[in-house]
DNA sequence: GCAATATATTGAACAGTGTTCAGAATGTAA
DNA sequence: TTACATTCTGAACACTGTTCAATATATTGC
């Protein structure tokens, strides 16, 4: 038995995270269970329910904290070029998806059983991630308001996103020679090429 | 106990294969059990391993029947206008997303436990959908060959699957009034134009 | 230092899961 | 009618998330 107050709260919450983390990266989701995580940390599965609500909970947790990883990713992003850096956000998010892929699985896959929608908080740093898009964007189109740099952020991205998801389940792919890095380069330039000349035809 | 031969072999796979997607749609993948298809059907879970290797086996053939179902409805597009072809192609993918959004998401997000590939037949599918967008492609890019046409079909497709999933999980989009249509009409048509002026830049 | 109290943690239990397989139930042939 | 072959069940196993009475430990009051 774990000795009384062993750890604080926080710190049983820190390491049961941990724990879960390096299990995800290991050996999966399907082998994430609330008993695996526990017996690594050497405490009991009830345990868990001290600090985590339920087994949802502790994903959100996992996803929050796999999205603040992926945010301080794409903080490296630093050029001039408004298009190289929308196609930089894009290679480091299909790296950061290729090395990290149960974490990112976890984070855009997972569902509450029970349509609890995802924690206020997740949403803003979802949000933080989409304005780190439309700041290039709007370099890019300084004719356009707001709204519109909003939507193409979104569009783009869901765009980036979709072609790293179809290429990390690679069943989709049949010509193997296709790189999904030039690919991803290909989308960005050519939807922002294909948005400059709207104007003027 | 369910009377022998009162089935097929092949009767008993259909009709679990059809109960199993009443269960799919009526209260999602998480209550898609053995037991659940099984009494469905009146015969026992046991039964079920006579027509399928396990659950996995099962969720391969319903993605087979999904595909197939998708394949369908994207056979009734028919126009002129390449570029407005694609468009409805998104439009019916988003919309078949959004109708059986379950049976979509099984599709999309079963991996087997262990790292089993998707069937053959189940790639041939998708590489047949693929070649449908090809199509359109080839008939705005004549100056293409094939190679670079199976490569934007790709792509682009995959900006559409990514539209859909963060549109359909609408956690991601924040603004509501951005509609995931229109999104699409803009990804297609965009991305579509910065190819054709990519020659002439 | 010792008893009383408060709390941190466990471990057994419950209902569910996928999966296997001995044996029962049923059809077929001799 | 008996023998055989096949179909199907139902109990079992090891696992899952989750709850909660009981227990082990720390803190407090005396």
């Amino acid at each position: 038995m774990a000795r009384r107050s062993d750890h604080s709260r926080e710190e049983l919450q820190e390491m049961a995270l941990e724990a879960a983390e390096r299990i995800l990266d290991t050996q999966g989701e399907a082998a994430l269970s609330a008993r695996k995580v526990a017996t690594e940390i050497g405490y009991s599965a009830g345990a868990l329910y001290l600090v985590f609500q339920n087994r949802d909970d502790l994903c959100w947790q996992l996803n929050g904290r796999t999205l603040q990883k992926l945010l301080t990713a794409l903080e490296h992003v630093n050029c001039e070029d408004p298009i190289e850096c929308l196609k930089q956000f894009a290679e480091i998010y299909l790296t950061f998806a290729t090395v990290w892929t149960p974490r990112w699985s976890l984070l855009f896959e997972h569902r509450s059983a029970d349509d609890v929608d995802a924690p206020q908080w997740l949403s803003n740093r979802i949000d933080e991630l989409f304005r780190k898009l439309e700041q290039p964007l709007a370099q890019c189109f300084p004719q356009l308001d707001q709204a519109a740099i909003s939507q193409m952020a979104r569009t783009l991205w869901g765009g980036v996103h979709g072609v790293t998801i179809l290429s990390l389940r690679d069943k989709l792919f049949l010509n193997q020679q296709a790189d999904p890095r030039q690919m991803l380069d290909d989308l960005v330039e050519t939807y922002v090429r294909g948005a400059s000349v709207k104007g003027s035809m």
